[in-house]
DNA sequence: TTTCCTTTTTGATAAAGGTCAAGAATAAAT
DNA sequence: ATTTATTCTTGACCTTTATCAAAAAGGAAA
């Protein structure tokens, strides 16, 4: 169970800065078992299908081992659009905070152990645990920045610029992921990003 | 005071549907009162500066007439990161809301009529209020909403087409903006933005 | 109005990245 | 281990966008 907290508290350190985070330590010790009492762990093979588009998504994983991303499709292109691997918390966050449709499909990369997150039991933690409220605001954050840095790398950026500070912020993960998602991702094409690595 | 909630009311719509919406009007008179009285007008005069970078910004703004926008310094040069006109709620939102050094300038592109939020205000006002903050988690769902639309455009859309979906979205405030805010904010030069312009 | 300054447009050229096609390398399946 | 299917790399060529430079247009101030 701390390790679940741990992620968390590491999540809003990065968006928010250790002040913030320690919102998480000092959360009462029921509130810490009512959260951990909604979560289910499970395994899933690599390639598995966790959301398809066209449904809401009830949904998001904090990912105990393994990988998983998302990717939407544009113009009859699979365009990658995030990727959450251990200690991350992820899904279709968009459609899940939302409650919009899905245009994503959230899949394996790699054979992975998951903590589900169910959005009907979570809105029923909030309400039953008021002070988590805090926490959820500032997990909020953490997606707020994350896209936001993704937002400001495409507007000023070379492709070979972005490709370098995205495995700068994630050295461990980028390697793991498929060529076709990081370039997609970057919003180049796979032939111009397999050009970029192979420069140097 | 009703326009106030009725700019909140429709921004929540737009992310989140118009069930979620009706949480606004659902606030009890005592909340709404609070929340008006922490609300400052001010009217401003056409390229006043309301926020430098490498501060943490402490106050948003609700636009009752006019047109701001923030711009970020990137490699010396000037980049549209976001703009808001009447019935937005603006400012540098992302420094606010994660209590970081600002990494904007937030500028009046019109003599404007705003109401001030401060920082501080806004979190007694949560403190004392707590209904309000599942209004507060709607309105960070329209921020999210608005940066992965933005996303979605620049790694999926040619430049030409990014300023067409933008025009469409924001056909009155787009031609009330700078050439060359709006050009770096879609990743492009003023030159190109021209040409594309000129081209129909 | 006239001047000054900023913003926008236009042109020529260069660089970055896309597209199409084929081959090499990996990984999965029998 | 061999076949089959994916994924990745490479090459040739084309399109889009950036860069540099200069002119035109528009606004603000005297």
């Amino acid at each position: 169970m701390e390790k679940i907290f741990d992620s968390i508290y590491k999540l809003i350190n990065i968006a928010s800065g250790q002040a913030n985070a320690e919102a998480v330590n000092s959360l009462s010790q029921e509130t810490k078992l009512g959260f951990f009492s909604i979560l289910k762990r499970k395994e899933f093979p690599k390639g598995y299908v966790l959301n398809t588009p066209d449904r809401i998504c009830d949904e998001v994983y904090i990912v105990e081992k393994g990988l998983l991303c998302n990717t939407m499709l544009i113009d009859g292109k699979e365009i990658g659009a995030g990727f959450y691997a251990e200690g991350g918390i992820g899904g279709d966050i968009i459609s899940f905070l939302t409650r919009r449709e899905s245009k994503r499909t959230v899949k394996l990369v790699e054979p992975s152990v998951l903590w589900v997150i169910n959005f009907h039991d979570l809105e029923a933690f909030y309400k039953k645990f008021p002070e988590s409220e805090r926490i959820a605001r500032l997990l909020y954050n953490y997606v707020i920045i994350i896209q936001q840095q993704r937002i400001e790398d495409l507007v000023s950026e070379s492709a070979q610029v972005r490709y370098q500070k995205l495995i700068e912020r994630f050295p461990d993960i980028i390697p793991r992921l498929p060529l076709n998602f990081v370039a997609t991702f970057l919003g180049i094409t796979q032939e111009t990003l397999s050009r970029i690595r192979s420069q140097k």
